[in-house]
DNA sequence: ATCAAAATGTACCAATTGTTACAATAAGAA
DNA sequence: TTCTTATTGTAACAATTGGTACATTTTGAT
C-alpha cells in the first residue's frame, strides 16, 4: 500500500492533498519493489515502461560505456521520479543504469496507467511536463558542460555557476572523487589543477569551503581559455 | 488565419485531421508572426512564453557560451514546434538563440492556451510527450558519445552504429571537417587517428565510402579502451 | 584520545590530443 | 581541359590529461 502523504512531496503530485492523490489512484495499476544497497534498478538499454517514484531512499544514475568506465549523472532522492524524461518518445530506453545507493523503495506505474491519471488531473499533467522540461533543460547544461575542453574550463564554469556576484565563497557537498566523476575525468587530474589555480590565487579551499579570489580571470577563463 | 493543413504534418498534431485541429483552436488565442531573412526570432536567457511553431520557412538554434562561441546549429524547418521542451519547468528560458534562415511564418501559442489545448485532445497530449521524450533522448545519446574518451572509440562507435551486421559499408555524408565538429575535436586529430586505424586494416575509405574490414576489433576497442 | 579508513596533495612518466604548417589530392567552376 | 578552391594526409612539437604510486591530512568511529 502507498504512503500517499509521501507523494505529496513528489514534484509529479506536488500541490495535490494526499486524500485527492488516493482518489487518483483508484482503479489504476501499480506496484512498490524494494532494493537492497547496491541493487540494479535498471539497465542502461532497457525498455522504459514505467514510471519510477523513489518512495524511500536514493539512487544513483550513470552512464557506463563500453570499457566499464562510469560517468555520475545524478542522485535521486525520495520522493522522486525518475528516469521521467524516457517515459514516452519513439524510443522509450533507459538512457542510464540505474542502481540503489542504499535501502530503497520504487513504485512502478505502467505507463498507460499513469497518462490516465494525467488526464484525470490537470495538476498532474502541469506537473509532469514541468519535469521532463526541467530534465532537458538539465541535460542541455549538462551537456554544455562536457564540451568545456580543458579541466579549467570545467572548474571555472561550476565555481561561477555555485556563485553569485555578492557571495564569494561556497560549501563543497562532493568529495574530489565525486566531482572528478561529474567532471569525467580523473581524481588526480582534479586535484593537480585545483592545486594549479589556487597557486594562481583564483580561489583558495579551506576544508570545504571555496572562496573566490580573483571572479574577473575565472571569467577570462571561459572567454578565451 | 491559420493553414490547419500545414499543422498536420507538424509532430504535435500528427494523426489528428484538419478539421479536428480547427475545431482544437476553437475560442483559443494565437498569433502568427511573419521574419525577415536573419532576424531575431527568440534570445538565450528569454522566458518562453509561448509554444513556437514553424509553419513556413526555416529557422536556426545556436547556443551560445560565456566565451560567446557557437557551441551548435540546430535547423528547424517547417511545420515542426521549437524549443519545445523548453516550455514548462521552473526556469522556462530558451536556452538557444534563434533567427530565420529566410522568411519565415512563425504561429506562437500561449502556454495556456496550449494546455487548454492538451486537455482537450490526448492525441495532442501523447504527441506532445513524445516530442519532448524524444528531445530528452537525442540529448542523452549526445552525452554517452561525447563520454567516449578517446578517438578512436568515437570512430569505432560511429562506424559500427552506421553498419549493420549484413551490410559492411557506409557512405560519409560529411567532410572529415564536419566529422571532427560532431565528435568535439580537431580535424588533424581525426585524419591521424582515420589513417592509424586503416593502417591496423579495421577499415578502409575509398572516396567517401568506408568498408569495414574487422569488426571485431572495433567492439574490442569499445569494450577494453 | 586513539586508531583505521577515507580523502587529499603531489610527483613521475606515458598516452592522447591540440596546434601549426605544408604538401598532395580531389572536386567544381569557367 | 584548366584553374581555383576545398579537402585530405602527414609531420613536428606543445599542451593536457591519464595512470600509478605514495606520503600526508582529515574524518569518523570506538
Amino acid at each position: 500500500m502507498i504512503d500517499f502523504e509521501i507523494l505529496e512531496g513528489c514534484p509529479v503530485f506536488k500541490g495535490i492533498k494526499h486524500g485527492e492523490i488516493r482518489l487518483l489512484f483508484k482503479d489504476i495499476h501499480y506496484r512498490i519493489r524494494a532494493y537492497k544497497k547496491g541493487e540494479l534498478i535498471a539497465i542502461a538499454g532497457e525498455p522504459a515502461l514505467h514510471l519510477f517514484i523513489v518512495l524511500q531512499g536514493s539512487v544513483k544514475g550513470e552512464m557506463i560505456d563500453y570499457s566499464g568506465r562510469s560517468l555520475k549523472i545524478e542522485d535521486i532522492e525520495a520522493p522522486r521520479p525518475l528516469a521521467s524524461a524516457f517515459l514516452f518518445g519513439t524510443d522509450n530506453r533507459f538512457p542510464v543504469t540505474v542502481s540503489a545507493n542504499n535501502e530503497v523503495s520504487i513504485l512502478l506505474i505502467p505507463v498507460q496507467e499513469f497518462l490516465k491519471i494525467m488526464q484525470r488531473n490537470a495538476r498532474v499533467l502541469t506537473n509532469f511536463l514541468n519535469n521532463i522540461s526541467s530534465r532537458s533543460q538539465f541535460l542541455s547544461q549538462k551537456l554544455q558542460f562536457l564540451n568545456f575542453k580543458t579541466i579549467r574550463e570545467k572548474v571555472a564554469f561550476f565555481l561561477l555557476q555555485h556563485t553569485t556576484d555578492r557571495l564569494h565563497s561556497m560549501e563543497l557537498k562532493a568529495t574530489q572523487q565525486q566531482l572528478s566523476e561529474m567532471f569525467g575525468i580523473t581524481r588526480p587530474s582534479l586535484a593537480r589543477v585545483l592545486s594549479e589555480m589556487q597557486r594562481e590565487k583564483l580561489f583558495i579551499i579551506e576544508k570545504k569551503t571555496v572562496t573566490i579570489l580573483n571572479k574577473q580571470k575565472l571569467r577570462e577563463i571561459l572567454h578565451y581559455g
